[in-house]
DNA sequence: AACTTGACGGTCA
DNA sequence: ATGACCGCCAAGT
C-alpha cells in the first residue's frame, strides 16, 4: 500500500465522521487494516492542511478523548472552540462524554477491502 | 548511515 | 489511577 493511498484513505474516513462525533487515531488505523500504526494516522493529519479539501481534523483525538493535536490548529484553543461549536464540552483539553460521542469506523462503516 | 522525534496505543508494575 | 516501557514507521537532523 502506497503512502499516498494511505493518506487518501485516512482523509476519506475522517471526512465521514458525523458532526458532533469524534474518532481516535487508533480506530482509523485499525479500520485501514493495521498495516500502519496510529502514529501514521497522526502523521497524515499533520499533512492534512495541505489538502485543498476541508478535513475535520478536530474530530480526531487520541484514545482518551484528549486534544493532543491542538497545537497544530494555529492557536492553542482553536481546536477546542471548533469542537465546542459542534456541541462538545471540552474541559482541560479533554472531551467530556467522550465515550458517548465516540464514532468507530470499524462498527459504523462496512469493512475495508 | 545512525539516531531522534512524534496529532498513538496496549500492556504491565 | 499513574507512569514506565515497548512496538509502531516516516521524517528530520
Amino acid at each position: 500500500m502506497a503512502t499516498d493511498d494511505f493518506f487518501k484513505k485516512v482523509y476519506s474516513v475522517v471526512k465521514q465522521i458525523p458532526t458532533g462525533r469524534v474518532c481516535s487515531y487508533g480506530a482509523i488505523a485499525r479500520y485501514l487494516g493495521s498495516t500502519r500504526s496510529a502514529r501514521m494516522v497522526g502523521w497524515a493529519m499533520n499533512a492534512s492542511h495541505n489538502h485543498t479539501e476541508f478535513i475535520p481534523a478536530h474530530r480526531v483525538v487520541n484514545r482518551n478523548g484528549v486534544l493532543t493535536g491542538k497545537n497544530f490548529f494555529g492557536g492553542q484553543h482553536v481546536m477546542q472552540e471548533l469542537l465546542e461549536s459542534e456541541g462538545f464540552i471540552v474541559e482541560d483539553d479533554q472531551i467530556i462524554n467522550f465515550k458517548e460521542r465516540f464514532w468507530d469506523p470499524n462498527t459504523e462503516l462496512p469493512d475495508f477491502q
